[in-house]
Order: structure tokens, then sequence, then C-alpha cells
DNA sequence: TAGATTGTTAATCGATTAACAATC
DNA sequence: TAGATTGTTAATCGATTAACAATC
């Protein structure tokens, strides 16, 4: 069970730990130390070292850390030592380019079910699954005992599809429409909204 | 010119609470507060007063914040009054998806450009546009005044793009490659990354 | 050994929140 | 007027960083 006391903002900078340490090792690198993963990164040396402390004593004084280790007690934490499937609701133009994203395997997630409510789409197949039907989705979503999803459907649509995947007992969504969707507590959602990004960088141009 | 005394965070803010106005001027309201917005974000009411109070006053005591002329302040200090024009590079299967987005234009964006270096992709047309070659990326942007680009490109071809927006003059690029990019300290980077997202959730999962 | 780097502590820094006078 | 809500101050809370003993 993770300690619940580590603050929520470190968590989210382990998966970008992560990321870094794999790009180092496939360019063959075998040891870094928090100073080089800081510089990568933009962040201070201390609080990488601050941020692993929480979960362990990962390195050795005087050499640092040992890459292929370091990943493999992150992917442990993060739980992503084990593939974890996902359900992909909406398959417009961006559900599409999310079905057919090859860098989920490596990271630990796999798109095991598609759900759309066009009758156009249902039935058709992307990339060997085939599209379902909104009515199916609670019971699949089950049966096949998934717990994230990614949500790339219209906005008007966002909240209507989140209480079915509340009800399938989804835990964890995320959710690429514009718009804050109300879920219970115990499940988490995480935003992507690629205006938000744009018109935060937008402030800041000369 | 924006006060840059503001913390990064407050502006990151901006574009939520404007996100959050237009939903509620979209569903008829005409005032709203700080406790109300605050609710549907799942932040305090003294979060949003003190964010706005970095740039003016804009509410009424008794009576709360007007939504349109909120709204309109929040564009002008966000600068997205008037449509900002976007570079985009890499049209594969995101890319194609960010071109076909119709969500841009009403929130302050506009994609006027697109650029692939595949032979194959060079010159065909989404939504009216032409794919053109890397080969003009620098000129086209200077010529266009483009500021802003959005980088779809594999991760390994994501540095040598970025040198190339940069040469043209790009001062704020989102990236959705799964690397950290470098660049000089007068341009602005955001990363989109779903798979941050998802370790993250990961975590939290029961 | 000498140099390097960890993990941790304490200090600093910055962000959030509670409270309330002002006032619509 | 009475009730509601702002904008702002001061207090609280939490995150980041500097520093260093330990030790590889």
């Amino acid at each position: 069970m993770p300690d619940t006391s580590i603050p929520e903002i470190v968590i989210g900078r382990l998966p970008i730990y992560l990321r870094t340490l794999s790009r180092m090792a496939a360019a063959g690198k075998v040891y870094t130390s928090s100073h080089e993963l800081g510089q990568h990164l933009g962040i201070s040396s201390a609080q990488i070292r601050k941020d692993l402390s929480h979960f362990g004593e990962f390195g050795k004084q005087g050499t640092g850390y040992n890459i292929s280790f370091l990943t493999a007690q992150l992917k442990r934490i993060l739980k992503v030592d084990s593939v974890q499937d996902v359900a992909l609701i909406g398959v417009g133009d961006l559900g599409r380019a999310i079905a057919h994203y090859q860098g989920f395997l490596d990271r630990g997630f796999r798109v095991t079910a598609l759900f759309d409510n066009d009758p156009e789409k249902i039935g058709t197949k992307i990339g060997g699954l085939v599209i379902q039907d909104y009515e199916r989705m609670e019971t699949d979503i089950r049966q096949q005992e998934i717990r994230i999803a990614m949500l790339a459907v219209p906005f008007t649509e966002a909240q209507n599809a989140t209480d079915i995947l509340v009800k399938a007992g989804i835990q964890a969504i995320l959710s690429y429409a514009p718009i804050s969707i109300k879920v219970p507590a115990h499940v988490h959602v995480e935003y992507i909204d690629p205006v938000l990004h744009l018109q935060k960088m937008t402030f800041f141009l000369e």
C-alpha cells in the first residue's frame, strides 16, 4: 500500500525521472547522479534526492545511482512493472491517434477496449480492437477488470461518459475533454487540454 | 508588458478560470462568485480572489463577477483576445488530429502552417493547408511571423525540429514528444505526455 | 587515500488559506 | 437596510534548497 503521506507533487515527478532514466539507458549509460538528472530536467539535485528518499535508499555515495536498478525501483513504486489495461472512450480523430500510438506498451500501458456511441463506428476495428457501443461499456470494463480509462469524447459528452465509467468501477480517468468532470472522491482524474498550455505561454510572449 | 513578478503558477490557473467562465456563459449565467468558481474547480475561493487581485479589481462586493466582463479581462491579460497563429510540426496520427481539431479558434489559436520531413506527406493538404518540407520551416515561420509552435514529431526528431524552430524565432513550444528539449532561456516550453499522467495515477490505484 | 555523491536536517522560500473591513 | 461578496492582510502551511556528516 503506498504511503499516503507522500506529497502528490512528488509522485508526479517520479514518471519524469523514469522517462529520463530510460533515455539514459538507451544511450548506453550505466550510472547517473542526482546532479546529472537535475541538469537534464532543470531541477535541483537536492529535490531529486529528497523525492527518492521518500521511498528508500537507491544510490551509493561517491558513485550515484545505477540506472537500471533505479528504473526498476521506480517502475515498482509506480506499479508500472506490470502492464496496465486501459479503456479508450471516444474514437474521433484524437481517439484514433491514441489507439494507434505505439508509445504506451514500453511504459506500462495497453489500450484493450474501445468505446464510442456513433453507430457508424461501432463494430469497426482499430488496431485489432472492435469499437463497442456505450451499452457494453459498464459490463466489458467490469469483466476485463480495467481500472484506467482515457476519455477522448466531445466535451458535451464527457460527464455522461464519466458517469458510466464510474459505475463500471474505473479508478483513474485521463480526460482530454476541456471541461471539469465530477467524480466520487475515490476516482482520480487528470486532464490534458493543449489550449491551457497555449494560453499560459501566450501570456509570456514578447 | 506583463508584470513578471506574478507567479507562473498563477498564470497557469487563469486559462482554467477562463474555460470555466465560458462554460458558465454558454449555460446562460450572467454573474458568478469566487465561491461558485472554486466549487466548480475544486479550489478555494480565496485563491481565486488572490489570483485575480494580481491584475486588478474585477468584481463587486455583494454581487461577485460579471461573467462576460471577467472573461474579456482574462482574455486580454492572456493576450488571447486576438487570434494567435500556430505552426504544427509533424503530421503523423497525432499531428493530423491536432490539425483537424475544431476547438482552437474559439479559444484564441489557429494552426496556419504544417511541416513534416516525410517526402510522402510533403505537398499534400490537411484542412486546406499544404504540408511543407522542413527546408521551408525557418523562412515560412519568419515570414508569417508565427511565434508559437506545436511539436508532434517522434521523440528522436524532437531536438532537431526544436533547433530549427528556435532559429526561426519561435518563442513558445508545446511539445508532445516524450523527452526534455533544450532551448535558450527566452523560449518557453510546455509538455504534454499522457503516459506521465497515467503513471502518476497508477500509483494511486487500489 | 582523495574525490565524489548520497541521504537527511534545518533554514529558506513561496503558495495557500483564514479572517475581516469595506462596500455593493 | 441586511445579506453577500469582494480585495487584502497576516498567519499558516508545505515545498524547495543549502549544507554537511557519512561513506562509497
